[in-house]
DNA sequence: AGGTATTAGTTGCTTTTGTAACTATCAACG
DNA sequence: CGTTGATAGTTACAAAAGCAACTAATACCT
């Protein structure tokens, strides 16, 4: 019997996750009192454009009750406003307001010196190899 | 600005970290109820043996109330015991009972099927290279 | 048209996690 | 000794996640 949590992939992956996470976590919400959940749907806002909770939550891979308890702190911390639709009133499409617009930028800057930072002692070809079965196992 | 999330890499890990743990948690979930918190320190007690909350802590990387918790559940279940030690009332020695034993041992065996059935269209180098890369992210 | 089924999104309730304060025991130092 | 400080562990309260029921609007089907 020579199993160690080590080598179990869930374990490790949970850990590497976890690790990596945190610093940037730290920072939106230290910085902008945000939840993961609600950098995230800033993210697909302010990356893909404005689309429904709905598309959101295909997108993003996340329940429509996180996305909507995430739009309704978004949208307190005018970050995200609502804009009803007149040929299908049951969607809300959800835009970026200039000032959500301006923390998005600043969040995807700073996710990119994070994630730099991290990959710095790695070479390009582990990072993309990694890539490559990090995707491959999350079914992306 | 081309960033792409699926190119930062704590949101992959996360994804990936996700993916793989849903179908081993729904396992130790469905069949004993127990919770991942629980299931890391079930695991703890049975590969290293005996040891304080404290101890468990500092292997597991958990804080001390979810040990707490983790341990009051585990109780309930008759997986584990508690001893009191006389040298230092402080401390409780943790013990699985007989029947944890069996549990940690069903649990042991359906992780490396687990393992085994995820890595199994990957080729042992890429998966060496892989623990490499997730161990030195978890900082372990 | 009129009833039924879908779809988008929200709300309420329960479970789980996070944080901080608290208890109890022991160590250390005057 | 005895006061102060650390340590192990628990508990209480607040934040967050998960799940299921609910509302409102539209589509479908006869």
């Amino acid at each position: 019997m020579t199993f160690d949590l080590r080598d179990f992939m869930p374990y490790l992956l949970n850990q590497a996750a976890d690790a990596s996470s945190r610093d940037f976590q730290s920072y939106y919400k230290g910085k902008y009192g945000m939840l993961r959940t609600e950098w995230r749907v800033l993210f697909h806002l302010g990356h893909y454009g404005a689309m429904t909770a709905r598309e959101v939550c295909a997108r993003a891979g996340l329940h429509k009750t996180k996305v909507s308890r995430a739009v309704t702190a978004l949208e307190a911390k005018r970050f995200v406003r609502r804009e009803e639709l007149e040929q299908d009133r049951r969607h809300t499409m959800l835009h970026l307001t200039p000032h959500g617009a301006r923390v998005f930028g600043d969040l995807t800057q700073e996710a990119q010196r994070f994630d730099a930072a991290m990959l710095a002692e790695f070479t390009p070809a582990e990072i993309k190899q990694m890539r490559a079965f990090l995707s491959r196992i999350a079914g992306l």
